[in-house]
DNA sequence: GTCTATATTTGGATAGAC
DNA sequence: GTCTATCCAAATATAGAC
């Protein structure tokens, strides 16, 4: 258990709290002025630099959008993982839903970075794409939980649970006129899907 | 019943016509390079015009978006009312689902124009916009029949198609994988908020 | 009604000095 | 690592001749 078994590197660290001091002030200006008017001239003015010395830290304007894609999928990740166990299965898929619908919710912004994927020419890499994997995986244990493990099933459930973060995003942001019925259709959605003999056995 | 009431105007004619060739051109381009890269010099070019010729006809870019937002929405409205009436109001339910999502997967660029609103700074005119509130009024009214007339009822409805369009445009555009669920989908949706009375009578 | 010419704006990115 | 100086490209839109 050595206390410091990493040296630490000054100028690494002085780096890297600047990448995020960057990331920082690009999540502020998105939410201020929307995903497609962020500008490396705005960028850099708002960390007090030239837009040119931004290239220093992050290789082009995608990088930042990867980067902002990549902490956002790893934060959506780690809310649902950090939901643990529940004895009730149904309990487990409805808070499921509300962590995933408060996330959407929470940020416009980064919901339309996340889900809509509306900036020309951006495609997140791979690696910044991965916990979304996991995310799903999540969401189908939570179903399997309740003995839905059919594909189509799951299908109708993304379908369900994307269309009111959508629904609520593009008609009535920071309201809460749709994602309120999630409990609703959290019911309605286990009352067709569930298997009539229940139950998370094997 | 007059045959020609309404003298024709031959120069009248020649300009509607040429709207419409630059509509047409502009649906091209759209479905083959994206909304967001529409250019008034390439539309120019596809009609054999310079781009500044186009300022003849539409006032700015956004005139031009504004036009092809309103014939969707037209489009869309025309298709749902031409459905006409059923004796099972559940079908009636089905057959304005599956029209509002046939509409929505068989042209990607045209649901993406229409329902997610993506374009930088473009905003529908009320004229444009107008039909959108009679297609809703079509699904209230068909719901209606069902005796379910319930707001926050409606507002789930909307949330189920949507997501099924907006999941199958994002992850799949071309294919069925969650269009092809709309029949269980709605009857999910009917199992839920149809009253146990049933019922299509005031 | 179409053209040429041009204004204007915007914004990503590179080279090289310090 | 930050700067100045530029480059380059793309696009919308206007003015005015023909």
């Amino acid at each position: 258990m050595s206390v410091a078994t990493v040296p630490r590197n000054r100028r690494a660290e002085r780096y890297e709290a600047t990448r995020r001091e960057i990331l920082d002030a690009a999540w502020e200006l998105v939410r201020a002025n929307g995903l497609d008017s962020l500008a490396m001239r705005d960028l850099g003015a708002r960390v007090g630099m030239r837009a040119q010395s931004l290239y220093v830290y992050f290789a082009s304007k995608d990088a930042i959008f990867d980067a902002m894609f990549g902490e956002s999928n790893r934060e959506l990740l780690r809310r649902l993982t950090a939901l643990g166990a529940v004895a009730d299965p149904a309990e487990g898929v409805r808070r499921n839903a509300r962590t995933f619908l408060d996330f959407c919710i929470e940020d416009p912004v980064r919901y339309q970075l996340l889900f809509q994927r509306t900036i020309p020419n951006f495609e997140p890499s791979r690696e910044a794409y991965a916990p979304a994997l996991r995310i799903l995986d999540n969401a189908r244990a939570a179903l399997s939980a309740c003995g839905i493990t059919d594909a189509r099933a799951f299908d109708a459930w993304t379908a369900v649970t994307g269309g009111l973060a959508a629904q609520q995003n593009a008609n009535e942001p920071g309201g809460d006129r749709w994602v309120r019925l999630t409990d609703d259709i959290v019911d309605m959605y286990l009352a067709y899907y569930r298997p009539v003999t229940g139950g998370e056995t094997t």
